[in-house]
RNA sequence: GGUACUCUGGCAGAACGGUUAUGCGUGAGCCUGCAAAGCUUAUACAAGGGGGUUCGACUCCCUCGGGUACCUCCA
């Protein structure tokens, strides 16, 4: 498999004929989770799918910030405490995610749960000379990393010009950032240098470094991320261990609104509360995983609608293949393989999902083509359905299951209104199909039989 | 200003030197008691502008221009 690594610039060869290690940047958990959010873990979300359906293991670690200026600055105007805060959100972000159908992460470290490790951290550092202790903080020495601005391809002289941030006279060098930040406002833990948190981007390091070990295959994480966060990360842990850091460094691009960046900051964000509400998770996913993840997706109600579309018609294809009894089939096997081929290879090229979808739509249409002409039966079917199940769990799609009462109760709904129609009295059989509609359930008249198929509620169409 | 990414038909979005991408939309037809869904078929002056390399360029090079992101809050 490839990849394109944002450090080198060009496609590294991820081996998956071993376990691969993954860890991502999560979230700052002070506010809801929102699309931008979501993309980014999706993405992440189907490699692992796709990975482990080759049999790889992965190990997949996602980080909360549970301490951040941020969370103290919510909790002090909400008046509560900081943990208050930060477990609300972690607790919406799991339900957000539940609800995405997103697998859980191997492990999802808390950066307050890791202060003894960042402190044993920051000694080595201090130790190396690579970090010193000034007046509000523990600062890291970056002209003493020589590559530093190796993964935003930054020079360091040139920094200082365009940044936005008060300069802090009490730091050696403007570029420095703190690894611990002295305060006694709660939360605060007590370290050999004094009182305080720790900064930002030293969780990962030592979270990413203890539960992959070093050098580990992907680090991933939005685009914003690469400067400052991922590009201190890598001088930490790489001051630290004196080893590569990440093998790859993988960045997913940002969800744009009217062609603006999505953001917290900004406050044009979609949460994804809001947006499953009205869309549902499998929309969602269709549409996050519509471009390819490196490049920017605009978010927009149109784009939405359109990735409706393509979600009813993969329902049908769904219900076509569990309804599959045609007696006159057609071989499908060889076609179907090539598609499952195409499909994988598209997802093993930079983890192409646009032109893995477009071969999964391959098969829908071959489906329902089949089905038209009524030549889906058992067998034929059965293959398809194989690959149809295959490729949703990647793309982590998923269709309701129903009950068999349910299922019962609409086919004798179906019949009575055969049998209606078969006696010309449209006016019943039409009653009972509009029934079934509000059911959410849609009847598909085929020539020579009704199948029915049961749509996902969607509140925006 | 610097750096990175990006610019493809009405819209979304692929192909990394040589085929119609694909999907949405739209038109026509088929199917149907009527719908819905689906199928068939048609539809695109497309490549940000201008140069160049080449037998051949969406793809490589140069140049000019637009957009977005980042430049110490951010997925």
């Amino acid at each position: 498999m490839n990849l394109q690594d944002t450090l080198t610039t060009v496609e590294q060869e991820l081996d998956i004929t071993k376990k691969i290690k993954i860890y991502l940047c999560g979230v700052t958990v002070y506010d809801e989770s929102h699309i931008g959010h979501a993309r980014t873990i999706i993405v992440f979300d189907v490699l692992r799918k796709y990975l482990e359906s080759k049999k790889v293991e992965v190990d997949f670690v996602q980080n909360f910030t549970d301490v951040d200026d941020k969370i103290i600055n919510r909790a002090t105007k909400e008046n509560v405490a900081a943990e208050e805060i930060s477990s609300k959100y972690i607790e919406n972000y799991f339900r957000d995610f539940e609800e995405l159908n997103v697998k859980r992460a191997t492990n999802y470290p808390k950066a307050t749960e890791h202060i003894e490790d960042i402190i044993e951290f920051i000694k080595k550092l201090i130790g190396k000379e690579m970090a010193y202790v000034a007046k509000n903080g523990v600062y890291f020495a970056v002209s003493k990393f020589s590559e530093y601005g190796k993964l935003s391809k930054k020079k360091i002289d040139e920094l200082q010009s365009g940044s936005r941030i008060q300069i802090d006279e009490t730091k050696n060098d403007p570029a420095d950032f703190a690894v611990w930040k002295f305060s006694d406002i709660n939360p605060a833990w007590d370290s050999p240098w004094g009182k305080g948190r720790p900064g930002w981007h030293i969780e990962c390091s030592v979270m990413s470094l203890k539960y992959l070990g070093e050098n580990f295959d992907i680090h991933g994480g939005g685009r914003d991320l690469i400067f400052p966060h991922h590009e201190n990360e890598i001088a930490q842990s790489e001051a630290c261990t004196n080893l590569p850091f990440a093998k790859i460094w993988m960045h997913v691009g940002m969800v744009t609104i009217s062609g603006e960046k999505m953001s917290k900051s900004l406050g044009n964000t979609k949460s994804i509360k809001q947006v499953l509400e009205n869309w549902g998770p499998n929309i969602i996913r269709l549409f996050c995983l519509s471009g390819h993840y490196s490049k920017v997706i605009d978010y927009s109600e149109d784009m939405l609608k359109e990735n409706l579309t393509k979600w009813r018609q993969v329902e049908t294809c769904y219900f076509e293949l569990i309804h599959a009894n045609n007696k006159n089939q057609e071989n499908v096997s060889e076609s179907i393989q090539k598609i499952g081929i195409e499909f994988d290879k598209s997802l093993e090229d930079d983890f192409n999902t646009h032109l893995a979808l477009s071969a999964f739509f391959q098969l829908v249409k071959e489906t329902n083509r089949l089905a038209a002409a009524e030549k889906l039966g058992k067998e034929n079917g059965a293959i398809i359905k194989k690959e149809f199940e295959r490729i949703s769990a990647i793309l982590g799609l998923t269709i309701p299951e129903m009950s068999q009462n349910e299922i019962q109760e609409i086919d004798e709904l179906i019949l009575n209104r055969e049998k209606f129609r078969e006696e010309k009295q449209f006016d019943k059989a039409d009653k009972i199909r509009d029934e079934l509609n509000k059911m959410n359930v849609e009847l598909i008249d085929h020539k020579e039989r009704t199948i029915w198929m049961k749509k996902e509620k969607i509140k925006s169409e």
